[in-house]
DNA sequence: CATGAATGAGACTTCATTCAT
DNA sequence: TATGAATGAAGTCTCATTCAT
């Protein structure tokens, strides 16, 4: 193997590491020590992959941005106007979401962090607010080819609809798995029936 | 002040200021010592109230229960069958979430914990199951008394809801503060909206 | 013994610890793990005395203006004008700085951290500029007593006896001890007698 | 740039920067990594000229005994008897050192690793008693000039010379420029003074 | 009941040094 | 020669908890 390529191994391990340990212990109840360690490498060997331990939670949510914006875009790429289909992909996503409960918890582990350290905010919010606004330009297309008025501005719908996964993840790890894609579904028809018509123009 | 009346005073402080704490810095960032000397009494007179850190969480999990239960209880005992009646009330419930951040906050950090701690786990499930079946009898006391059959098991429903409230709540720490309650509330109506009718008998 | 007692003993004993190590290894080559140790006590001990490493130092500063503020006072209190008597006394003043080979180091050690955190060296600048005018003023009477006119600013001659002192400290740890006492009399007795005479008034 | 210019640049840049940052941080607090950045190289480069920490600190030791070997030997050039020709070559001798504080600070960080790293004192010894028989030297041919009997082994007022020296730069790096030159000389002249004069033979 | 000094484990981080490339 | 990722030891400091007073 390569010397990048070994090194490039070694930084991923030591992310996919942080990452499990962040999901299962929270951010502060993961040690570097511990994530060096089951990763297979020594403390050294993290920082002279991250400045910190901060810099790795940063790692992190750069790839959850990714990770995000990928499937927002194959969402948002279907073309179709029948309802049907489009229901069809948000059933898609939401059950995806309910595989996801990992990339939910590490959204939580983000979002307490940036309650707490100044610097990550900064970054944080960056992510934040162009995935909400991503999310709800999709909330929106799908009210607008259903000839329907949003009951809110596009962009809250979009933050109730992540606050609503995360806190079903955080009630998914301590008790039996629940249905939380088809929760939000019909959380998401709800709204729809329930939304005035658009004028016909 | 008698003898008792200033050990309670002391217990109460110090549960007052573990709760602030615990919602400011997470319950692992909350130190003994801080709590202690911002309650204003020294690291031994916690020790002498609670057994340990998790028990003053405890403590805190046994008021939630108690603070949700009362405001469960209120909400139920509305006996009107006029719809906009009860949606009113429901408005008003939806409205002091809004303002209970901290209690949210808190509800997070007694979930998050007892996704770690084992002997935590217990006594919180028993607190989370009771809760969530209460909510439950009410959400589906709710749907019976406008005619409509619940899109899924009323107790699932009342899960979803609080895992909004608390998504929400962890959102509204790190932006501005959102509409929240009524964020809620258009969730529900859109549920209420789109159910099934039950028939007639 | 009593609880006091014992904690007055515990930092005692810690800081006397601390100034060996300091002045045997420096003050970056002292850990804090070694002093507590060598005094007896867990690290933790150490910090439930000082609030950090600069902390002892501190501590150690203000034992030192001390002892000397006591040292100088001594030398001072000669009432005498008789030259050789006057001689006797800065004799033994002498003598003593020869035998404290231990705090030279340290005051090397003080002035060395001074130059490189500026928190410490606020405290320190007060200490030195109070030596630093003391000593000088037990100059400025020196030369009046003999009739002589110092040849610079008696704090300067000040600064400079001491960096004599310091200097000689520096090369006594390493090599085979030298007649440091003796050699500050003969520059001093030098200085006397090369200073220009008082007018007679 | 041939291949050995180019080494000998890169040993060279890694002293300059080594002595900068030795001077500026001490020989403990001055980390290879950051010599090495400095100096716009890699650690492995540092090790690929050195091999150990300590090493440089030898090379600068060299250097050090170098420069000052050069510097003697033009102030015992002077072949001159006349009293103020040799007091005037003094004096310049003594302004440099006023301008040197960063050589004497150096030599105080070579002097304190020599209390304290074995390996490192025999190599310093060399270097210290062949300066000092030096310096002794010159200040033997001063007071003979001069018809006068040295109060002291000249080597001996020699190591005090220096001591002076490096106590006033320790001072200097922390309090306001003070004529450290100049109360050398003042120094010097007293002692001159005070000395018995030889016997005329 | 309340105090807070002391403990021992463990947190994050830096460092001199090695070695495959 | 020069690179810099990786090591392993050691650094400062914090924490939940205990216990003599």
């Amino acid at each position: 193997m390569s010397r990048e390529e070994s090194q490039a191994q070694t930084r991923e391990r030591l992310i996919d590491t942080a990452q499990q340990l962040f999901v299962a212990n929270g951010y502060g109840g993961a040690s570097i020590r511990d994530i060096a360690n089951k990763a297979g490498y020594s403390q050294g060997a993290f920082y002279s992959n991250f400045a910190s331990k901060e810099d790795v939670l940063l790692e992190l949510l750069r790839r959850h941005m990714t990770a995000e914006a990928t499937h927002l875009s194959r969402v948002m790429s279907g073309d179709g106007d029948d309802s049907e289909q489009i229901f069809a992909e948000l059933d898609a996503w939401a059950s995806t979401l309910n595989h996801d409960a990992d990339w939910c918890m590490l959204s939580i582990e983000l979002q307490l962090h940036a309650n707490r350290s100044q610097t990550f905010a900064v970054e944080y919010q960056k992510v934040w607010d162009r995935h909400r606004s991503d999310l709800g330009q999709v909330i929106g297309q799908l009210f607008h080819k259903l000839g329907r008025i949003p009951p809110a501005e596009p962009a809250e719908l979009a933050a109730a609809f992540m606050a609503l996964s995360h806190g079903l993840a955080l009630q998914r790890m301590s008790t039996r798995p629940d249905p939380s894609g088809s929760l939000i579904m019909a959380f998401l028809r709800g709204l729809i029936a329930n939304a005035e018509r658009e004028k016909a123009g």
